[in-house]
DNA sequence: CTGAAAGCGCTTACAG
DNA sequence: CTGAAAGCGCTTACAG
């Protein structure tokens, strides 16, 4: 069976390619007598276009790049779900495909397979940005338009879509801190991410405002995985001592936390209080229920793959950013 | 700044674009001194080979496109999370891209945009297998070489990668029925898809070996989502007398059931047992923990990936299948 | 309203 | 060991 192309279909009509590539298209109109004879024969012959083909020829792809976590991280992010899904939702309503990279960086950087070619698409979404991110300045320098799901270190030139994490941490340090905590854990993400200095800055305004210090040592800086936030706490049990509350970068190591202090007996919230951020449904059934930092991911996904989409088709040029409020959900572990 | 192409490089260097071609592909032997030369003007004029061009001139995309869920669905689906890592994983090993596609079939399929365009993907992953699954058919008409996660209907065409979810529920509803349950609710898929026969074959299987019946009615479809699994499972109580037990067919579906539960006071385990499928981190931090099958998500995602390049790259012709063991994991709620 | 033809940027037989 | 050229299957100015 040989390949349906185009010109299998202009030929069976009797017309010229350009003819049935423009009926197709509508970019150009053709007498609705041929029209019909096209889509007839496209029918017959079961022709569909080759994007490959069409890609090249109008140096366009529908296609959008996504820049995700690592592997092992998506296992255990709930968080990543809902972003995933309103970029999916919107991006499938403007017509556009998702190429989904997760994120392979190590030492050797320059020899990344995804940064040394020009992957088709026409556009890319940059998750967890990291300071002095590798992947934003390939995409910059590529001039691929792309947008940051997050707070980018060079925020003047680039758009971006993030919660204000900084007021959400400010609010939980706050609420806790009224309640009389004094002795504040910050398990933190690791350093690299921007994300992490925003979750400090608001915990340590908190401080500020309320007329209190805090110690540096208070705050950890671990990666997102469950056994990773229970080890790291389990040693934080021993060496700082008489600490009262704990805020988590994510739900996640929350569970991991809750899982040392139940095994150090350390009743939440009736000792420890707890507050983690993402508010997943891990929240709401864990026992105790954690009281959680509400960041509407499905949004931040949507409003990003919108902004992307406005980006790609020039309607908006000049850098903005959108950032989302976040709400404190309270519930039992605190 | 004009476009740097392969032309760009041949000329700067003094040889044909073959050449460079050649040097870079390592396709053919190019001399080291010449190597060397193309080498650094790559460098220095930060070429990188337009992969829509190679696409089209080589017919070979590196890229495998994956069918998921309907993004509702993925927002609560963690068992999700663990296939796409362990498919992200290998095909990141074997330099493939991937492609997303989230399910968005409705009533007029024929229109829909992923189906009536030849996407630029090597291979095919699909998901949730329907009967008679559109999705499947598309690509079989195709003839682009697929692997199903899941049962397909046509198995002797097929290649795919399923959990013995037929052993698994047999061992789930033998291990109630053991424990003395006679009435045993199963809160099954819909029962478009493939799965759902799976299930209920196990069920039924396990009835029948302990010489008892059940009844169709303790048998329900779902859609996948906690809120569903709550108010179908509140009527369920109302409707089904005496009830002694419950199998769903995911942890989140279990989460919905269990909330249900409690509402009408109806103690886990004290009154009911519950088992749920999945063994996502849900099962292990709900309140009580729940009792539930391991499927081996990772491992599904990643023999998936791995059947599908050896399919796309010719080593294996022949439809099989990779059946992976269940273990029932034994917690508070039975 | 429609056609002939150049062009997108590569790869890969065909020649030497 | 290397080059000239056809070809992948479309789109889109350029002409009429």
């Amino acid at each position: 069976m040989p390949k349906v192309t185009i010109e299998t279909v202009a030929k069976k009509v009797g017309v010229s390619a350009a003819t049935v590539s423009y009926a197709l298209s509508g970019k150009r109109k053709i007498s609705r007598e041929v029209t019909d004879r096209i889509l007839k024969a496209v029918d017959e012959l079961d022709y569909r276009p080759s994007i490959t083909a069409r890609n090249l020829a109008s140096s366009k792809t529908w296609t959008v790049g996504l820049y995700a976590s690592p592997t092992q991280n998506i296992r255990e992010d709930y968080f990543f779900n809902n972003i995933l899904a309103g970029i999916i939702d919107i991006l499938h309503e403007k017509k556009y495909q998702i190429h989904l990279y997760a994120d392979y960086l190590n030492e050797d950087n320059k020899d990344h397979p995804d940064l040394n070619m020009t992957q088709p698409i026409d556009g890319a979404l940059i998750m967890n940005p990291r300071i002095n991110d590798v992947y934003i300045q390939h995409i910059m320098q590529r001039n691929i338009p792309f947008v940051v799901i997050g707070t980018p270190d060079e925020r003047e030139n680039s758009f971006y879509v993030d919660a204000d994490i900084t007021a959400g941490y400010y609010a939980a340090a706050n609420y806790l801190i009224r309640k009389g905590h004094r002795k504040i854990i910050l398990m933190n993400g690791s350093a690299e991410y921007t994300q992490s200095k925003q979750r400090k800055a608001g915990y340590a305004l908190a401080y500020q405002d309320n007329g209190l210090s805090f110690n540096n040592e208070w705050i950890l800086n671990v990666q997102m995985l469950e056994e990773e936030g229970y080890q790291v706490f389990k040693r934080a049990i021993e060496e700082i001592p008489d600490f009262s509350a704990v805020i988590t970068f994510n739900d996640t190591i929350a569970v991991g936390v809750l899982r040392a202090l139940k095994e150090k007996n350390l009743p939440v919230p009736g000792k420890i209080a707890v507050i983690s951020a993402g508010n997943t449904m891990i929240t709401r059934i864990h026992a105790p229920s954690i009281t959680s930092l509400d960041m509407s991911p499905y949004d931040m996904g949507a409003k990003a793959a919108e902004l992307l989409v406005d980006v790609i088709e020039k309607r908006r040029i000049q850098p903005s950013h959108t950032i989302i409020q976040t709400h404190l959900v309270e519930r039992e572990s605190t």
